[in-house]
DNA sequence: ATGAAAGCGCTAACAT
DNA sequence: ATGTTAGCGCTTTCAT
């Protein structure tokens, strides 16, 4: 059933080597020659193995993206940004599911000391620095989407810029009794988004000590879900009198918060943060993320790492997007 | 950098073929002699490489999901299940995004060719008859999720039973004037779903050239997208008098129907397809599929053909279940 | 332009 | 319990 180069090389009636040359596109075979070898592949659907060739070259052609495909939204995003940038070339993409359930540091290393890719583009898998230390000891190519480690490639966010500016929106507006929705403390980003709040704040000389800070019980996903929001607008519509408007840590929360509002039937305004896709579909005002374009980009400076051993690290912060839609549209 | 199990053996004072058992776990090795192996690997950061294991021992401990990620909603949930089956052994998930603007069939092949896993699971990757032969040939192990073909194990969904269990409910609600929304034609699963939409009808007598059978414009997805929906329920909403009811081939774009409703004001019982995260939050009543359930059944299935060559093909089809949420709350 | 042969890093008999 | 050695399927000099 499984062909191997031996067979095609004695079915063309030509050595291994040829045949080898005639799959890595070298030009010093005669078209002859080629048109025979590939007739005869294509006949026995014959290609040549990963694993052996990878092997036998120590490329791979492989790029590995790293991604905790389901504590997360917009990874959709980044991954077509990536595979745009692979497309260009003959690598293939394969992507790796990091569990979280199971301890990361252990799954990662085990992966990247099996060597699958040439390199991995690691997509919001946010690590400690002494963690991503170890990782970076095994000497593979790496980009860190989403995350920031001094000594590798990353493409990062500037979380605390986001909230800034969405702050910054209701306070130009005249709007001073703001609230937070925030997610679990040990989550980077909320902690990031939180402090560009606050300090936001403080620069418009809010007295930031009474502003309602809140999140919901439900901690899935780190906070970042639909009844999280839900339950923290409940908190803050307890309040009286309500805040006059929400900056919110995730769109995903924002959702949540909205259906709590018209429960209640009121309408606060609201920016949520990340712009999923499903923002634009209820009218939700949010942080737009360059999610495709850090995906695109950090598989393009992957390949160049590749290519070149001693490239210069490139890091990057991107500023987030103010979205204007509907929940930011009944100011004043 | 870079270790081999040579630099290891010599390290530990060793064989080769001692270092090898300790990391298959032998138990034919001194727990000494595994410690100060297992000491040695810890330190450098040594893992045996995957490409070479694979080569020698001709199993590559992975598995292969294959997947159109950009186009489906639901694959989050099937992987899950795939997940859930794979922690359970010692194997890896690899994941393979196929790109739906090339050609499907080539990708595959190439990526078959080149056995990168011991088994693939494709997940909602619709071939004709004819490619999965093509697909088959190869000699791989293979479970289809959300298409079938007989030569093949799959666990498929009976979407034509979903569809018939939505209209009915309809009708045994008493209601006559149903439409439907539909996708593109050459989407097998809205092309079974209609198919059952109509028959329903015709078996409670309703004459069904009359019916309305609408989709949106914009194909992008095979139709299944929001916009589509919306424009779809504005077709509807221009016939005179409405439809009593509206079916549609998914949650997607019920969702979008949803927002054309909401924007003239009227409210009409619409049920969806896929039970997408979403849909519990916006309260669309809808056909529940259990994906999880089916990456996991699939996965085991797989496992059980790698171990035994000559297993039984397994073949099932799922009915997807109703969920009744507010979409289909006030009727009468 | 083509072939012969030496590895790539590992596993799995087969020895001891 | 441990070592020796022959591959696994391929790429890549080095010949010719």
């Amino acid at each position: 059933m499984s062909h191997t180069i031996y067979d095609i090389a004695r079915q063309a009636g030509v050595s291994i080597a040829t045949v080898s040359r005639v799959f890595n596109k070298s030009t010093k075979v005669s078209p002859k020659t080629r048109d025979k070898v590939l007739q005869i592949a294509d006949q026995v659907g014959y290609h040549p193995q990963g694993f052996a060739q990878g092997l036998a070259a120590r490329q791979k052609k492989v790029i590995m993206a790293v991604v905790p495909l389901l504590s997360n939204y917009f990874f959709l995003q980044v991954l077509s940004g990536i595979q745009d940038a692979i497309s260009e070339t003959d690598f293939e993409l394969h992507i790796y599911n990091v569990k979280p359930k199971e301890e990361r540091i252990g799954q990662l290393k085990r992966l990247l000391g099996r060597k699958w890719a040439d390199g991995y583009l690691f997509v919001s898998t946010h690590l400690s620095n002494e963690e991503w230390e170890e990782i970076h000891r095994l000497g593979q190519h790496m980009v860190l989407i989403d995350d920031a480690y001094s000594a590798s490639n990353y493409f990062q966010i500037d979380n605390k810029q986001g909230a800034c500016k969405a702050t910054e929106f209701f306070l130009e507006k005249g709007l001073r009794r703001l609230a937070l929705i925030t997610a679990e403390k040990n989550s980077i980003p909320a902690a990031k988004r939180q402090e560009g709040f606050l300090e936001t704040l403080n620069g418009y000389g809010v007295d930031t000590d009474s502003v309602p800070i809140v999140t919901g019980n439900t901690t899935y996903r780190d906070g970042f879900n639909e009844s999280n929001g839900y339950e923290a607008m409940n908190k803050l519509l307890a309040l009286d009198p309500f805040p006059e408007a929400v900056v919110c840590a995730s769109d995903i929360q924002a959702i949540g918060a909205l259906s709590a509002m018209k429960e209640q039937d009121v309408e606060i305004p609201i920016i949520g943060y990340d712009d999923i896709q499903l923002s634009r579909y209820i009218g939700l005002s949010t942080m737009r993320q360059p999610m495709s374009k850090m995906g695109y980009e950090g598989t393009k400076v992957l390949f160049h790492h590749i290519d070149d051993e001693k490239a210069d690290l490139v890091q990057e912060a991107y500023i987030p997007e103010l979205i204007h839609r509907s929940t930011t549209e009944n100011i004043q």
